[in-house]
DNA sequence: TAAAAATACTCCATAGGTATTTTAT
DNA sequence: ATAAAATACCTATGGAGTATTTTTA
């Protein structure tokens, strides 16, 4: 049996004329005949009563109408489907980001791409760096928002930046440093630092040494995610260094002063696994993510 | 495309080898080949990856073998349904009944029916005679259990008679009546009846009449539904002339005695429409009500 | 080099066409 | 007589086979 034949009893069925069907099909009526017929043949069950007062569907050929019809609708939604999905309009994209970094970039890029591509869903994963990475490679994730990462971590890993932020230091308002108009990391040595978990986030970390070197930071508390990170600040004890991009999504509850005299930045971007099969609707966030990334 | 194009796929995509599937089809190699980029061709997409490492699913090739394993089942499902529907083994049967006569022949007929042919469902409607005539003329209904049509009811009807039943006079316990062993007709004219409404069950009136002739029944109140006239009954004023069957599906709860000279007797039977497109489901089930039918 | 898929061609099975007959109104 | 479906027979598309080349491990 093919979908010809079901595609040709449906025809038949609907005008219940096997002359004006074959003429619909553009194909000759014994043509058709033969078509139904040997369908009918495999099934070994009369579909039609070809009696006098013309062409009558059977109570078999009544069930199979009703299945053939869906078999015919399921193959077409298929094709449909799988047309989209190769067009990047169709499917589920699993994009993974490291916490603080979803919270100004991620909301006008997926904004931008529901808009444009309402039929993919983009399933968030919030990860630590080193986490995104081995999702990355292991295909669980399609893309990653992050720090760029270091070398050794960067096998089978592609990276594009995005955009680089400077640092800021962010603190209760009334902390003795906020009299200061910037932050040099002089300074900032002697304060006591909250910073994200570092099992986690290592890049982070890396940096952060950077930042500070020759000096070593004082961290004295470590938050579990972005939230404990504001609450510890706002306690007026610790203080903390912080992108622009966090200074940007969490706005006026803390007070924030530029971090000086290094120029060390946070690179941020999406990463991707090197073996090259990203959907399209993945490249196609991607785009998206590039066209409305913040300065 | 047809349903060769998806059992190829499946066929390639299950092993991931186009020489295994190609034996597995009992086809070449090549066929195969040219048959899955045709499918490939006509999508616009590519559903396998012929990179190194040998075959592979592309993303849409994973969308596409789901919706293809989806189809032919289907398919498989739709063809094995359609043959047990033509066995007789699968399906719907409506069936109509007038009220006394289901409750001793029916509950025989279609507890040995669900055993032997689990697969159709049998819907009963409870109509009055005349609807149940008209119903199976218009296809409504496959089957009645009903009383002999008259000849003028009968146009398009075909009835088997199932059985010959005697009637009874059904009475409350400690009736007059009930000291008599049996009621002739002469001595029953006098007692107030209680009959089934008139307008739905007319077969029931019109052979009430014979019994009685030359003689009227006094009739005296009409009941809607068979529990109302076992309740009149019970009442202890009014008793109801009854088929054997009522005797028998109701019991103890009434007192009954036989009434005599008369020869009427209540045919019941089966009856169809005439033409024949009665389901091979529903000449099973008249086998088993011919089989089990009582006496 | 070996193994697997693609390509080139050939062939034939069968889908589809033409002519005609059958059947029923 | 007409209209519609079936039958008979023919044609030709394209599905499948064989031989070969290409590609990659």
């Amino acid at each position: 049996m093919e979908l010809r034949h079901l595609r040709y009893f449906v025809a038949v069925a609907e005008g219940l004329n096997f002359t004006k069907a074959a003429a619909r099909l553009r194909l000759a009526q014994p043509a058709l005949s033969r078509q139904v017929a040997d369908l009918e043949d495999e099934l070994g069950v009369d579909l039609l009563s070809r009696s006098s007062h013309g062409v009558r569907l059977t109570e078999e050929g009544k069930l199979f109408l009703a299945e053939a019809r869906l078999v015919l609708t399921h193959v077409d939604e298929a094709v449909t489907k799988v047309r989209a999905l190769a067009r990047g309009e169709f499917g589920e994209l699993q994009v993974g980001y490291v916490p603080p970094l979803d919270l100004h970039i991620l909301p006008r890029a997926l904004a931008a791409f529901q808009k444009t591509t309402p039929g993919v869903k983009v399933v968030l994963h919030d990860r630590g760096s080193d986490e995104l990475c081995q999702d990355l490679r292991d295909g669980k994730l399609h893309l990653a928002l992050m720090m760029q990462p270091s070398e050794e971590a960067t096998a089978g890993i592609t990276f594009e930046e995005v955009g680089r932020y400077p640092f800021f230091v962010a603190m209760a308002s009334g902390h003795p440093l906020s009299k200061l108009k910037a932050v040099p990391p002089a300074k900032l040595a002697k304060q006591p630092l909250v910073v994200l978990d570092r099992k986690k986030n290592s890049e982070f970390h890396r940096i952060l040494k950077r930042v500070f070197a020759p000096l070593r930071p004082n961290i004295s508390t470590e938050a579990d995610s972005v939230n404990s990170l504001i609450t510890e600040i706002g306690v007026g004890r610790c203080v903390a260094v912080v992108s622009q991009l966090f200074k940007e999504a969490i706005g006026n509850r803390l007070v924030y002063r530029r971090l000086t005299e290094t120029e060390t930045v946070m690179c941020v971007g999406i990463a991707r696994a090197q073996n090259g099969d990203l959907p399209p609707s993945g490249e196609k966030l991607l785009a998206t993510i590039r066209a409305t990334a913040p300065g």
